[in-house]
DNA sequence: GTGAAAGCGCTAACAA
DNA sequence: TTGTTAGCGCTTTCAC
């Protein structure tokens, strides 16, 4: 890489003065400016990141940490943190904590040495279990502000971009009700999330104002057969509607009640919280909740830029954004 | 965040005896050690790593560029990068190309300014039909190493990490023959990138050197109904077997196949590139070609390392690596 | 055993 | 209009 010192040497001035010239200072002169900019770009001088970095006490640098990115959901919000970051100069530097408490710790400490100005992170599935979240406040006491999406820490003051979970899921039950259903079940393989109970809880809330059935949920683990499970669950149950709180449990869920003679929609409904790209896994396609994760990802850039601008001006006024999901009819219900 | 000055000031001593003191140095004496490295931990002092990387000119960062974070298999290879990197002490800053060549070049060139030691890509869909390569070429000859994986570019001398695409859809086309299909098609979603192309010489092949039917190619664009145009080829060919070259298209097949009242596997058999967790979108779950994408990107990092621990030793001596796929028995085949 | 000083590449206050 | 100097945080050579 070419430094200014280089520049300087070969067009006999002072650091400074090439410094200057390519900053567009007032101070030099329109020739030396000219003659300065010609062999920088010659010698497609780039300004040494690290340098300016380490002058300016910022890196321009946003960390995120993910805790799944297989996850199609937290892939997506982690394509409009990316995009946005780009728009506004910030490039970003991404951990995977796996879902795991300790990696999720060692991942914020190591970038709290200067690596990255603030955090957008959301919460490993053991962090929310356990719910610790010592780390997460000793990072904001160093200085270096943290945005949190969807998985949120009650407890930690700081700016958070959330779903309409409990809403969502909510009507989206009314729906099944609307239609008559009797036995309508809840799938799901995120219960320890804040998400994942939010979402039950509407489910449930929605049941109970109904009036006429019992909540049936089909929680599943990582390990099990969800196949299997939710095979069994629908044939037990005579579940003629289904409310799947991950991204995978409805399709899924289609798939297998064809699978077993049934139709879809007619014998049974399913909605689920998905994408385009998922719903697109089964005939019919799933109608789904669709979460906007790509607007999650920009609104917590918006924010965590936001509060880097203003320092230390409004550190006792978080914000809470919540983004609100959409209902997108398809052909898995009615 | 607390620096050495600070330390120093604090314990009455100088700056380098601090320094010397944190790494164990032995010029300095026990006591002093003790002494300074216990105010280091009350105080958690961690060193600067911006000053560290300006001094020591390397960063510790990998720049990855990865043209669709949304694609199942890219976003493993992700996982896979990350994960091995983290084992070295590797940061990875993450920029998506989006499959666009000018965000591509933008990406290397923006990080080409010292805020990363090399970097490991996959190229745009864009890069791949223009066949533009003159940016990579240019990165490297600035000293920064880069490593291909999956998408590569036979015109640029580097280090690659590639599938045996041919070979392994030869070989899983065979299997169909060998179950007796009379009408094996093709399905590509992908057929202007590198391994699409080889996947479908690979399909060609094993056709041709069977004899007895013509190669049947459905080439499907991302704005088209994937659904309706699989159905529709399906129907008018009478396909009793399906090769598909993305991850989506096997289990769309299955499941259009199964909505026109076919029997998979009894009439049709399906073998597709895909996952674990997408091969579970489908009932029954289809057979598949597993590029075990965490290996490729825990290679493509090992290859980046190895070359900047030995930079300029073995310049001309690039390496490619070939991770070979496995073949999963599902229920989509007989 | 400890400290002073130089230097990584850059910016900016100040001097000329 | 241009140059000198200090300093961001750190390591390391060389003096003491």
């Amino acid at each position: 890489m070419v430094t200014l010192k280089q520049l300087a040497k070969e067009l006999n001035v002072s650091i400074s003065t090439v410094s200057k010239a390519l900053n567009n200072s007032e101070e030099i002169g329109e020739d030396t400016i000219k003659r300065v900019k010609e062999l920088a770009e010659l010698y497609n001088y780039k300004p040494n990141k690290v340098a300016l970095s380490l002058k300016q006490n910022k890196t321009k640098t946003i960390g995120v940490i993910i805790p799944d990115i297989l996850n199609h959901f937290l892939a997506k919000v982690l394509f409009g943190i990316e995009r946005e970051a780009a728009m506004h100069g910030y490039n970003i530097i991404t951990c995977i904590s796996n879902e795991s408490l300790d990696k999720e710790k060692e991942s914020l400490q190591l970038l709290a040495n200067g690596s990255v100005d603030g955090f957008i992170l959301s919460l490993a599935q053991e962090t929310q279990i356990k719910n610790e979240v010592a780390h997460f406040k000793k990072a904001i006491g160093q200085g270096l502000p943290i945005v949190m999406f969807d998985r949120v820490a009650n407890d930690v003051l700081c700016d958070k971009v959330i779903v309409d979970d409990f809403d969502a899921v909510y009507n989206a039950t009314k729906e099944l009700l609307l239609e008559r259903r009797k036995n309508i079940g809840f799938i799901s393989t995120i219960d320890d999330l804040s998400v994942g109970k939010l979402r039950e809880r509407g489910y449930n809330k929605a049941i109970l104002d109904g009036g006429n059935q019992k909540p049936m949920v089909l929680r599943i683990s990582k390990m099990e057969d969800s196949q299997l499970k939710i095979k069994t669950f629908i044939e037990n149950n005579h579940i003629d509607g289904v409310l799947a709180a991950d991204s995978a449990s409805g399709v899924i869920a289609i798939n297998i009640a064809i699978s077993i003679g049934l139709n879809v929609p007619k014998d049974i409904s399913v909605i689920g919280f998905s994408s385009k790209y998922i719903s697109n896994h089964s005939v019919p396609r799933l109608t789904s909740i669709r979460q906007h994760a790509k607007d999650i990802g920009a609104n917590a850039v918006q924010l965590l830029i936001k509060r880097l601008q203003h320092k230390n001006v409004f550190d006792n006024d978080v914000s809470t954004r919540i983004i609100k999901t959409s209902f997108i009819k398809n052909g898995s219900t009615l």
